[in-house]
DNA sequence: GTTCGATGCGGACTGCGGTCCGCTTGTCTC
DNA sequence: GAGACAAGCGGACCGCAGTCCGCATCGAAC
């Protein structure tokens, strides 16, 4: 469960990679793409993938170690992406622009990117409690606090507010809001917009 | 499943119950007491606190929901002392200071309940997507609109806000910043003061 | 004390995520 | 091509949360 080569993000296809077990790999993600798009993701019960993949179920826990697994796997491409533009995207989201700035973007980005994943995105991070954290979510942490020291935050504070601020951006907290708060979007983007800069310009401690 | 008198804060003795579903009650809850001081939430098994309390397992869920609804029910009374010293205890957390000290108390009281029930109140807050609000978060949400509002934060954004750093005040969050984060307690506290005051002194949109 | 309707009870049952282990199948070596 | 070893495979299996429905029990009315 630890060994590194199971981590689907991290072995996509490693080249020590047996030839069944990649096309076995590609058969369970479009089956459980076809399931989710057909049914949505409750309908994506772990035997269902396996019969609609045509192959057993200890095959797919195999490659992607449980259901959040799975469903981090389905979104691996774009989440690549969204890391790429905050390395070397155009800013304000990638290098270029102020930290505040790209502070409120990433926030704007990752907004939208739970309102285009919706459940998918909420399942896959219902977090296991005490498991190791999502290395994406670690990324998404540090560019946060590095973003918060530039703005002149004190390590501390940055260490705290980028937790904080990440714990807000849940795809959870982000669906209930836009949900069951009855906010709208304009409401959470302009809303985070101010939370965002007020932390990025707190008084350092 | 949605009657009201199924739902355990609201209704703990309520006068039109039979007195066996009251001893019951607190045969279920005693068991289930017993078993996390003992064992730990993890051993928290439905059956076994079925078996300890010597009833059925249909009891436990007709009078406490689920899993989640038995864990609230052990911290019932903490959690009404909790809003009780919202409404009318002692400043800063009660009435008679300011709404940013408020604010600030407020989040301070929360971590600090978070670390005293723990594990327990990590399990209990884990949601069911999609499922109703749970009154004590609902209370808490109004709680800081009303603080925000009164700060000088417009509606909407307090709206967001009061969602936003209830999400930074969450179970897993906050042990999530204690443990995997490595953060200690007086930075988690004194984050969450520059936090609270960044959010409360906002400039109005 | 007896009757009677409503309330509560219990445990077999379902479907799920996740594990395990004997078997199969690729791949490398000679 | 044959042999041998590792890697992958599959589905029976487990423990869990949550459901269901026939049955027992309570409390009120008389």
């Amino acid at each position: 469960m630890q060994d590194a080569s199971l981590i689907p993000i991290a072995a996509p296809g490693s080249a020590c990679e047996r030839a069944d077990a990649a096309r076995n790999r590609a058969l369970v993600l479009d089956a459980a793409r076809q399931i989710v798009e057909r049914s949505g993701v409750e309908a994506l019960t772990m035997q269902a993938v396996a019969d609609t993949a045509g192959v057993g179920k200890g095959t797919i826990f195999r490659r992607f170690s449980d259901r959040a697994g799975l469903l981090h796997a389905l979104l691996d491409d774009d989440e690549r992406a969204f890391q790429q533009d905050l390395i070397g995207g155009p800013p304000p989201l990638g290098p270029g622009a102020g930290p505040a700035e790209r502070l409120v973007a990433f926030g704007l980005a990752r907004i939208a990117f739970v309102v285009r994943h919706g459940d998918v995105l909420r399942a896959a991070t219902e977090h296991h409690c005490g498991g190791p954290e999502h290395p994406v979510h670690a990324a998404h942490r540090l560019h946060l606090r590095l973003l918060l020291a530039s703005a002149g935050v004190g390590p501390d504070d940055a260490a705290y507010l980028a937790s904080a601020l990440l714990a807000a951006l849940d795809a959870a907290t982000v669906l209930d809001q836009l949900g069951r708060d009855g906010l709208s979007h304009e409401q959470v983007a302009s809303g985070w917009d101010l939370l965002a800069r007020a932390a990025a310009t707190a008084p350092a401690s």
